[in-house]
DNA sequence: ATAAGAATACCAATAATTGGGTATTGATAT
DNA sequence: ATATCAATACCCAATTATTGGTATTCTTAT
């Protein structure tokens, strides 16, 4: 293990559980809870304030859900791990963003261990996922996409071979974390890469 | 060749091709031009009062790019055939929903063999993309679509078979003419089946 | 009561996407 | 000058989507 301690920020409007996530993780050594807050505009209001954060532990349901959608842009630190920290029943889909989803209801080991194995694997992954702008080529290729084209369509419009357009594909949705075509047509629609009235 | 006389509406801006367009139709003998219109906003606005039309041959410059994505649904009967009649260069995909694309520059005798081919197998696709409303349980699909779902992830989520799910996306894409995920995405979202907010 | 529509389910073949890579070229910046 | 990035292209394997069918059950309307 880590000498590091990690830094840990948890938003969760419930006292029991943002204190017995302290404890756990305190117990453990390498995580050390640097602030607790209740709600996500809490957070948000102070963050920039904050020192680096390692880690993220959010209750989702403090959260709208196009937050939930872009919460790898809405949070300071682009290789910070974020974790849903989920009480009852939770749509899977809707948290797909999410770097870890736990049950409260989940053996406390279980969670120290699947957090170990993200920040074993964070300064490899921070690497991948470190550039969020999209290169002028790859808006195009989006824009194809959101018209409903195929790879092989887009490729003949652009005069490219399909396996060009298969890599700027994966570096779309490396670079947006959105893996679905229709996630990547809202995208498209959300940041004006195309008009749904001419769409 | 058919007795019948194809009843045709042009709907053109330029006298000069609706005009060239009428007569050589009429030459032909089997169709018959009842009605010309300057725009889509006009023919729209008179509609109701007319016969039923059989082929509708339109400029697509003076329709919006919705009402393209939309030109089936735009016009009074289903099994009217619908032609872009197009000068200059036009985005190919754009113009996906209409029957027939005719340049202005190609030979009035291939225009006419297209449309005979058309009128020929009409009676047929008639029955196929008759009914354009989408049932309720389609619906519920669509928007599991629109959300980024894969067919066995709805499957799971709606407690019925992968094979159930691709009846109905099959029925969808019949009904509304679209084949993409990104097509119903933006289907979903202009029909207000989802909030693009909080998608 | 019979036809039609909606919802369900299955089969098979083909097409397309996805995710894991590697690699080259040209431009740009340190 | 050397490292990084953007754009290009290819490979492979696995998964998913698409499209053509057929078929059963239940409800509703003629």
């Amino acid at each position: 293990m880590k000498p590091y301690s990690n830094k840990v920020v948890i938003i969760e409007p419930a006292e029991i559980i943002s204190a017995g996530l302290k404890s756990v993780l305190e117990e453990e050594g390498s995580y050390n809870v640097i602030k607790i807050y209740n709600s996500f505009s809490h957070f948000k209001n102070v963050w920039r304030e904050e020192n680096e954060v390692d880690i993220i532990i959010l209750n989702p349901k403090s959260l709208r859900y196009d937050e939930l959608e872009n919460i790898k842009n809405l949070v300071p630190y682009r290789d910070t791990i974020i974790v849903a920290i989920i009480s009852g029943v939770y749509n899977e889909n809707s948290l797909r963003f999410f770097d870890l989803k736990m049950s409260i209801d989940a053996p406390s080991e279980s969670l120290i261990k699947e957090l170990d194995n993200l920040t074993k694997n964070r300064t490899d992954s921070a690497k991948t996922d470190e550039h969020n702008e999209l290169s002028v080529r790859e808006k195009e290729i989006l824009v194809e996409v959101a018209k409903g084209l195929t790879n092989k369509e887009i490729a003949d419009t652009l005069n490219i071979s399909v396996h060009t357009v298969i890599t700027h594909r994966k570096n779309i949705s490396k670079k947006t974390g959105i893996n679905s075509i229709s996630g990547l047509t809202v995208y498209a629609i959300i940041n004006k890469l195309v008009d749904i009235s001419k769409l």
